[in-house]
DNA sequence: CTATTATTGATTAACCCTGACCTTTAAGTT
DNA sequence: AACTTAAAGGTCAGGGTTAATCAATAATAG
């Protein structure tokens, strides 16, 4: 592999803290932080570290964040478990929407990789056919790039509700 | 006119030297650049990497591309199917012919699947597509059912295409 | 000569990070 | 209890960087 890894990106060496955090607690599916305290010790900018959470632990990725001001404040990241497939298909749904810019599609199908709910060879078929299915509607029927977009979405989201289904 | 001398399409050296960052054994790898310092090293302007990307590493011939703006920003190249040899497309292309009924469609892909060359997930992303196409020429643009069946062969080669298949 | 392919450049969008200013909370004071 | 204050966290705009997009033009192939 060719990965040299560059981890002067202050984004992402906090995204893997707290990843590791979540991984040394080991069956629990939620860490707390005090911002504060985890911007000085990277010498950062309190801010920062809300938008590492905007940034890397969204909804769309599985998370969901709570906080507490004042006093004792506290930040929670909560690692969310689908207990069931339906939980997951309506996840997906409110992800895809109703349409889908191919930048933003390419970045959920990564996203969908990295947590494990597609391979690569299942992601490469889905930008075969996504790809085809614009270009038909572009060379053959004219269609305009946001109608494309949202016969790419309801393609997209019916896949990925027989994937998660299966 | 002979080629070999012929070293003026820059598309075609960039082409070259990022297949010639690939691993060269190994068939599944990845690599990542800089799409300023590349350009820059060729002279050229940044978009033009992107031409390169899209005419040459697409999903249908294997590729997998992601990328970052910003500070850090990357492209990342991944090679998912290595030898897609020009025989095996030709294969391919036989099998599936010009146009395909639903019913030949799906025991291609049964066959495929039971010789071990897709795996019952990748079959099922397939079927879902090429029902949507169908769904789609059917009742949004009143397709005839042999246009349809032209459109779901052409998708269904362009799937096959990018995927090995020996 | 025409159609396709290659290349450029201007504009747009996304990412990273900071800092100033705002809001909420709990504890202390009167 | 009401008020004050200090200690958290939130929000937002903006500057610096980098990649994507798209339309226009140039070059090449047929």
């Amino acid at each position: 592999m060719n990965e040299v890894f560059i981890m002067s990106n202050l984004t992402r060496v906090i995204e893997q803290y707290i990843n590791e955090l979540f991984d040394a607690g080991s069956e629990e599916s939620s860490v707390s932080l005090r911002r504060k305290e985890v911007a000085a010790s990277f010498g950062c900018v309190p801010s920062q570290i809300n938008y590492v959470l905007r940034k890397c632990f969204t909804p769309e990725k599985g998370y969901l964040v709570e906080s507490q001001r004042g006093e004792h404040g506290y930040i929670r990241i909560v690692r969310l478990s689908y207990e069931n497939s339906e939980e997951r298909v309506k996840h997906v749904e409110e992800i895809v929407g109703d349409s889908l810019s191919e930048q933003s599609c390419k970045k959920l199908l990564v996203n969908l990789q990295e947590r494990g709910l597609i391979k690569a060879r299942e992601r490469l078929i889905i930008e075969v056919a996504l790809r085809h299915i614009d270009d038909l509607g572009r060379s053959e029927f004219d269609l305009s790039p946001y109608k494309r977009s949202v016969i790419q979405a309801e393609m997209l989201k019916r896949v990925l509700r027989s994937l998660v289904l299966a």
